[in-house]
RNA sequence: GCGCCCGUAGCUCAGCUGGAUAGAGCAUCAGGCUUCGAACCUGAGGGUCGGGCGUUCGAAUCGCUCCGGGCGCACCA
């Protein structure tokens, strides 16, 4: 497929000297596999588009191929039989579909980042599936990728922790394992000490602000943990530690992994040394009130940034910048994305001018990749106020209403669980790729968790439907469609298919759709890369399906016609959608159950 | 007030390094299961791409401006 276009690049490249050859893709499979728009070679020569189609239409030739003139596009359209040769040769080939080999370049995803002592919220999936998906596809594009979570347990925040420790919970229930009787419990599942933890920090906030002066509580106690006081040292462990246990078990269910879980803590020893760095810079100054500020107008930001308090200690600022200078010694990256809320971008560029007149490597190697807000319809999400939707509530509650489906529709399904699970977690993180884009969210529960039209449990449908298909035509069918090994990382691995010699059968334009369609993953996969958004892979995805349901009720697989031949390539065509959808899905965290049947290959 | 982001079908959103007739899903209406999974498919209606001006052979896409919404703006993260 490759070679085919570029052989039309270097045939109109010879045809058109000194013209940029841009080859877009075709709206549909009926125009063609590759176009030329002829506009600028128009005004170049000074000629009309159309014209100027014809006479390359007219000129050139590739094999296999049809180059027709379609107004002001030249569009080449590949012979049934040859485009779907080629394609089947790609998606069966020894190569994993549209990935590239290993190359040097190493890529800093850092994502999720969740605060100690708080509790995973909706708002927190953005994060944590954004930065995977950008992890595996990057891996997947042979990138060297380290994936970073950057944990939230340092800052004034575990002041207010401790000052609300010492105030409620030492007295009344100093072990966090039983309920305060201030507080109201939402739900079973939340009886936690995290939970517990939780509320001490929503009280805090509710009070200050009647009482002022706690605040200032609250900021001695964390200036009493960084100056290494033995009691605000032992708390700080211990919540840190019980917190780290509840986000790996959601982790664990998201299917999320990280190569690193430094925090802010982590680099508090590297903190001094990067003010002295700033120092010796000479950026450093005093600001208003005596906090030590980097000034940016030059770099066309008015706010300057803190980079210690009026009292010395330290601020995100410091330790994300300390970060930074770790990570370059450390890793020496190419590049470094940050998936973080786009309420932080002023701090994001703070950040990166900082770094920039610290020194020039880091230009142009950070990146925020900021995504909309989840906003509740009553208004924005605060965990301080409390008014948050927990990530848990919202994946058993999909899984909930798919069980009701299943008993509905299919209550003799076998492990109907797990099977839930898969589609519950499908419909959310799905939600949330198709949407990946800077607007803010409104969460409400039919939206997030719709089940049907482009949703991921409509992906996952089309791969059992297939899957079915291939269980009734035979075991070897089934095999051919499933990962020979556990997975690394980025890759469901299968085996090369050889391809025979005939392709009777997929010259239907339905089938032909669908070959069309899968052409365009490999694009929608460097895109995911190019911009930063999992959207193009989601929705090239939901195409495939798409396509494939289409190609599913115009041309009988099973009993084509009396020709095993028309049925083996059907069947071929079957096995390569499936392994598209489930290598699609898996890159963004998604399962695709065989049956919406329970299956174990990537746990062992 | 200043800065950044966003206004596309009734609703929710794609499309944005300018290019083919502006596309999906939901909802509404009309059809399709004695055959490979109807969690599906086919069709219909539905649009001043927020308004205006400009650049261009060509603007949803680029620039300016106005209107509407979101976010941020020095010791929280």
């Amino acid at each position: 497929m490759e070679r085919v276009k570029a052989n039309f690049k270097a045939s109109l490249e010879l045809a058109l000297p000194g013209q940029e050859i841009l080859l877009e893709r075709p709206k549909g499979a009926d125009m063609g596999d590759f176009a030329f728009p002829c506009f600028r070679a128009a005004k170049a020569l000074g000629k009309n588009p159309a014209q100027i189609a014809q006479e390359l239409a007219a000129s050139l030739q590739i094999e296999g191929a049809e180059i027709l003139a379609t107004g002001p596009y030249l569009n080449l359209k590949l012979h049934p039989q040859v485009r779907a040769r080629l394609l089947l040769e790609a998606v069966l080939g020894p190569v994993p579909f549209g990935s590239a080999p290993a190359h040097a370049e190493t890529v800093l995803v850092e994502y999720s980042s969740p605060n100690i002592a708080k509790l995973f919220t909706i708002g927190h999936l953005r994060s944590t599936m954004i930065g995977h998906t950008l992890a595996q596809v990057n891996r997947y594009l042979g990138c060297q990728v380290q994936r970073l979570n950057h944990l939230g347990d340092w800052g004034t925040q575990f002041g207010t922790l401790l000052a609300a420790y010492k105030r409620w919970a030492e007295q009344q229930n100093p072990r966090l394992d039983q309920d305060f009787e201030w507080s109201e419990e939402t739900a079973e599942k939340h009886r936690t000490p995290l939970f517990r933890l939780f509320q001490l920090y929503v009280r805090f906030h509710q009070e200050e602000e009647s009482q002022p002066e706690m605040r200032d509580e609250a900021r001695s106690w964390f200036k009493r943990l960084e100056g290494g006081d033995a009691e605000a040292r032992r708390l700080w462990t211990w919540f840190r530690q019980v917190s780290l246990a509840e986000f790996q078990r959601i982790y664990d269910r998201l299917g999320v992994a990280f190569d690193a879980m430094d925090g802010e803590a982590f680099y508090e020893d590297k903190l001094n040394s990067a003010i002295e760095q700033m120092r010796n810079a000479g950026i450093l100054e005093e600001g208003e009130g005596g906090a030590q500020i980097v000034r940016l107008e030059d770099m066309g930001i008015q706010t300057p940034s803190i980079m210690l308090k009026a009292d010395g200690t330290s601020i995100y600022a410091t330790r994300d910048l300390a970060a930074a200078l770790y990570r370059q010694k450390t890793y020496g990256f190419d590049r470094c994305l940050y998936v973080v809320g786009s309420d932080q971008v002023l701090h994001f560029q703070q950040l990166f001018a900082v770094l920039a007149k610290l020194d020039p490597w880091f230009k142009g190697r950070l990146t925020h990749t900021p995504f909309g807000m989840i906003k509740l319809p009553e208004g924005k999400m605060s965990t301080r106020k409390g008014n948050v939707v927990f990530l848990e509530d919202v994946l058993d509650e999909a899984v909930t209403r798919v069980l009701a489906v299943i008993e509905e529709k299919n209550p003799e399904l076998p492990h109907k669980e797990a099977v839930a699970e898969m589609l519950g977690m499908g419909a959310v993180v799905f939600f949330d790729a198709m949407n990946d884009r800077v607007k803010p969210i409104t969460f409400t529960w039919d939206r997030v968790i719709a089940l049907d039209g482009d949703t991921g449990p409509y992906v996952q449908y089309a791969h059992a439907r297939i899957l079915s298909v291939l269980r009734k035509a035979g075991a070897t069918w089934v095999d051919k469609a499933r990962p020979t090994a556990t997975p690394d990382a980025a890759i469901v691995p299968y085996s090369c298919e050889a391809i025979p010699p005939s392709l009777l059968g997929l010259e239907d334009p339905a089938a032909q759709t669908l070959l069309f369609e899968l052409a365009g993953l490999p694009d929608a996969i460097r895109s995911v890369q190019r911009e930063n958004m999992a959207t193009a892979l989601a929705r090239q995805l939901v195409a495939i399906a798409k396509a494939f349901s289409g190609f599913y009720t115009n041309c009988p697989i099973l009993w084509a016609e009396n020709s095993p031949e028309v049925r083996d390539s059907r069947l071929l065509l079957c096995v390569a959608t499936a392994r598209a959808l489930r290598q699609g899905l898996f890159l963004m965290g998604i399962k695709a159950p065989e049956e919406m049947w329970w299956e174990n290959w990537w746990q062992t």
